[in-house]
DNA sequence: GAATAAAATCCCATTAAATGGGATATTAGA
DNA sequence: TCTAATATCCCATTTAATGGGATTTTATTC
């Protein structure tokens, strides 16, 4: 029997099952049962197979999405419509908010899958609808990812459909040089009056911009205070969605995966 | 490096990364790049670890749910509620209907979770709503899990709603009995009218019935074969989801998981 | 910004485990 | 029942893992 196999697999239970996230390689080494130079080696190991993950900042491991990936495509799913919808209730379940999920087609948005919010009120949308890319939150996301010379198709002047509507290419421009910086979008009420979004860029293994990820829903509850709360969230799990699948896409190349951003 | 942990990690990828799932050692010994011999014991310890399984009757190797177990418990997911909606919109996915996931309460099912199907006729139902045990599929899935013992508080008269509702104590034991023996329940029009549904119920790591999975829709889409047809997958999922949770009960305990089923 | 403390990383002689070629046993198919 | 395919086992040899402790790096405190 493959003890260093063992102490391996040992390590990424104890990382994975540790609340909160080991800290400190001394302290894993004794949730592992393992010596320090001994766990360091295995984690060492670990590491450069792109299963775990230090966090320079906390001084914490994590295993990474890799295992979820392998995980994931044992269930038989394999692409981004299969995957999206767990990410999704993990985010309509932190926001409590509508989560949508879209593509960007020519100039309009597409909601590939959406999970509705549990509250009363709330955004309105269908799966398969479309929405006018500059007024929407997850269309000005993948705007905001295409290169810059991508913009250049867009007409000057953009339909109004609210007082909020960002009606000029100018206008545009400064709101996704932002998004850009910022890492996501946001919408007040420039679609439909008093409906507002969140949403952030989903790429593939490639870093191609495929789908944007994001929230919505009445203003009155989307306020910018909770939006500026809500978007590391929003963040994160878009960041998740991607790398697990990227992971999943080097999977089924039979290619090994190098890093994990 | 720790060069046998990664020939483990590079078996664990080639059996989660083939499609479809490799079929004997030769071949999974050329997928990582590892003689016979070697790729057989680092499977014998894989499978002895509980990451690998080896279906007898295909010869197909496959990976557990305790991979994505892990995974998911990176993420921060850590019980039922949190993990379900994956495995929800992957059985919503493959059969078009609305999915369910509830639990017993008396003598009633509580509605946890619900994913709506994208037809244009579906079942109703609320999330938090409640329904008479006896007269669903759900409900039925969970007594039929319960202690033979457990029904005696039942009284001996059930209620009616429909022409098809079982009233009897004695029909409802014969119901579930079959129940036990198919793995599945099934409603034709026992609660509400032309509405049918098709559950199994969902095991923590102690064995008990925590939930019942389950699909629900009108009559005229659920047939009786089709309904024949979608047992399996509706049992497929209830399982993967058992065993999910079991694994990350088992890792939140810093147990060692000794098999999978 | 220097001193201190804590943690991670490295080193290497020793020990222990992995390796793989092939022989054997088991299972599935005809 | 026989045959072929596949899995399992064995062990002399090779190779890698081990762990105690020294060293370096990183974080904290004054």
């Amino acid at each position: 029997m493959d003890k260093t196999l063992l102490k391996g697999l040992a390590v990424l239970q104890a990382i994975s099952g540790a609340d909160p996230a080991p800290r400190g390689i001394d302290k894993l080494a004794a949730l592992a049962g393992l010596t320090r130079s001994n766990a360091h080696r295995t984690l060492a190991t670990l590491i450069h197979a792109g299963y775990v993950r230090r966090d320079r900042a906390t001084g914490t491991y994590g295993v990474t999405m890799k295992v979820l990936a392998l995980g994931l495509a044992a269930m038989g799913l394999r692409n981004l419509q299969q995957i999206a919808p767990g990410f999704m209730a993990t985010l309509a379940n932190a926001t409590g908010e509508t989560v949508h999920l879209s593509e960007l087609q020519a100039l309009e948005v597409r909601y590939v899958d959406k999970i509705e919010s549990r509250q009363p009120v709330r955004a309105y949308s269908e799966i398969g609808g479309r929405a006018p890319a500059h007024a929407v939150a997850t269309g000005k996301a993948l705007l905001a990812a295409q290169p810059s010379s991508w913009l250049d198709t867009l007409p000057e002047v953009l339909e109004r459909y609210t007082p909020a509507t960002l009606t000029t290419k100018a206008a545009l421009r400064t709101a996704l040089d932002e998004v850009a910086r910022t890492g996501y979008a946001v919408n007040r009420g420039e679609w439909r009056d008093g409906v507002g979004g969140l949403a952030t860029v989903v790429r593939d293994a490639t870093g191609q911009p495929i789908a944007a990820l994001g929230i919505s829903g009445p203003l009155d509850r989307l306020t910018p205070s909770r939006m500026l709360a809500l978007a590391p969230g929003v963040m994160d799990l878009a960041q998740q969605l991607s790398a697990t699948l990227s992971h999943l896409e080097r999977l089924a190349a039979g290619q090994q995966t190098i890093e994990d951003r």
